[in-house]
DNA sequence: CAGGTAAATATTAACGTTAATACAAGGTGG
DNA sequence: CCACCTTGTATTAACGTTAATATTTACCTG
């Protein structure tokens, strides 16, 4: 199974230092004059060495790792932000250790205790349930800095997150434009505590001087299109018969779209459709969707940017800090 | 910043055992009375204890980690089978470090040194290009079992993987049968060696008795809706025009849709359009899309448990295995 | 009751690094 | 020319676990 790999002690006696001179110039110190520098990475090269991070990680308890737990990764929004997460990171000279919470925060607070015991030097979250996150807090009161990716308010967390009260606002702002008087919104974030869109929607109505009736929020089963085109029986048979249908994201909105075309209901002049995320595929449903940007790019580098500079300066760092991305409406053929 | 965490010695000093009796203690030795573990445990919670999982590594070497390369998270389909691969690790009791290619394969080398000086137990990989798989077969031949999970032959690894050839020799036995006989075909893998699937193609054509100028392949730039959309006017330029057209993936073959909708092309009347993969999106393009099956699932399961087994059981394998599953047609309204 | 075995626990040595000192040699300044 | 830095290197002790032996105690057997 070949040899077994090489170790610094390896390179000290065939360089003729010792240990710790090695480690020294591997890791490039000063203090060290050119010569013998060159003469151990030669020996290193010639060994095919390269670092043992575990030993290196208990020696100094920094692992150079970052956890992210992220809810569903089946979710193209949070696809695109472990994506650039990952690639920042990596840049970064950091690892990423990944897990999947399900939307359980069960799930979640095994996943970051697993990170825990891995000694993260950090981690990212976009958290299950926004009102169970004692042990997300626990984790960056012990010493290990946590970013939510979703704001929280009063977490007492650092937060990075896309306003999406605002985006949802913005939404109902152009469907009242647009004219409509009668709302349905599939909120696929109510089960788990997220309210954030709905009251953007509802405060847009108020401030149109609509009244509070005009909006049906429906809570769909998943984050599927097929759970959205199921919620259409549901929309179609409210009444009065709204004729705007905001969806919390573009796959739910697809649903929409579908079930629309099946029914010979026509987008957007019988209905208006609307979804959140701006996801590649809202482009080029049955009709193409308006929507809500979703600025994965910015959330991960920012969040990547935050964790980084607690982990490298704790020291300038005070206290949580919330930074909210407003997002863009992208107007399409749909409204 | 909270205290330092429990570690073994602060329970062996609370339970007035010895270290190492607590560290058999909580994994259970049968060494140990009843009760000795009892007062151990207790204590153990009660310091809330969890164990330090790098040091465990360095001790033991095995570090209860795996690696997965990926090419690009984008792609739903490789999306899809991260996330089954990360839930079935985790119910292993495995963690999951988690790197990105970008099909480059300088990327893909980096991502398993640093999977290796990390001591992962194993590592699953997307090859970003199977003509250079050195780097990967050095892993496995140093001592670290690799899984691709795309089928590279004679690599002398392990490999589960979907047949892509087979699924794309029923897509055109399927185009064949229902009476075409001029075929485009863009394939998004030729740029990095992936010729499976166009090699499948001539078959089938080569088996209906056509000539193979009946197939033009094309090279499209990237594995983007817009690239599919982009590639339509070359194929729409040739002479003579094809009747139908196969993307290798769903989104490519989305914006071959598009396009035809913007143009006025009925589909399938006037252009037949197949995709690969079956992504949740196909069911709900412009026109539902006929697409051939990618079991992620299926491949994920097989993929962690083949790497399982090598971890667990390293005596009992026999050499590398090749094992391709079949892929199905998922027949839509786009053919 | 000597001798042996088993059960329960302790001791010691790894694992491969980094970090904190320690030491030697050679130069410099008062 | 001796005390004192500086420069280059070596030594030693962590880090928190597991693994391999040791040791003690208790019990059983012939």
């Amino acid at each position: 199974m070949g040899r077994p790999r090489a170790t610094l002690k390896d390179i000290a006696e065939a360089a003729g230092f010792s240990l710790n001179t090695v480690s020294l110039a591997l890791r490039g110190s000063p203090r060290l004059p050119e010569k013998t520098r060159e003469v151990i990475l030669k020996e290193a090269r010639r060994l095919n060495y390269y670092p043992n991070r575990i030993a290196r990680s208990l020696a100094s308890s920094a692992s150079k790792t970052i956890g992210l737990v992220v809810t569903d990764v089946t979710n193209p929004t949070l696809t695109m932000a472990a994506h650039t997460i990952e690639r920042e990171l990596s840049e970064a000279g950091y690892a990423v250790m990944f897990a999947t919470s399900g939307g359980r925060t069960a799930n979640e607070k095994r996943a970051i205790e697993l990170f825990l015991s891995y000694l993260v030097d950090g981690i990212l979250v976009y958290p299950a349930d926004r009102k169970q996150i004692d042990h997300i807090q626990a984790a960056d009161a012990a010493g290990t800095p946590v970013v939510l990716l979703v704001d929280v308010p009063d977490s007492g967390l650092d937060v990075v997150s896309i306003d999406l009260r605002a985006g949802a606002f913005r939404a109902f702002e152009l469907l009242c434009e647009a004219g409509h008087r009668q709302f349905a919104l599939l909120d696929g974030g109510l089960k788990v505590g997220n309210t954030d869109k709905s009251q953007g929607a509802m405060e847009a109505i108020r401030q149109a001087g609509l009244s509070p009736d005009s909006l049906t929020v429906l809570a769909p089963d998943g984050q599927s299109a097929a759970s959205g085109y199921a919620m259409m029986e549901k929309v179609m048979a409210l009444d009065p018969r709204p004729t705007a249908v905001f969806a919390t994201n573009d796959i739910l909105a697809l649903g929409v779209l579908h079930w629309c075309r099946e029914n010979g209901v026509a987008v957007p002049e019988d209905m208006a459709v609307m979804g959140y995320d701006n996801t590649e595929v809202s482009a080029y449903g049955a009709v193409p969707l308006t929507t809500v940007n979703y600025a994965a790019d910015e959330i991960s580098r920012l969040g990547v940017g935050r964790i980084l500079s607690r982990i490298r300066c704790p020291d300038s760092w005070n206290g949580p800090e919330r930074q909210l991305i407003m997002p863009e409406l992208v107007l399409r053929g749909s409204v």
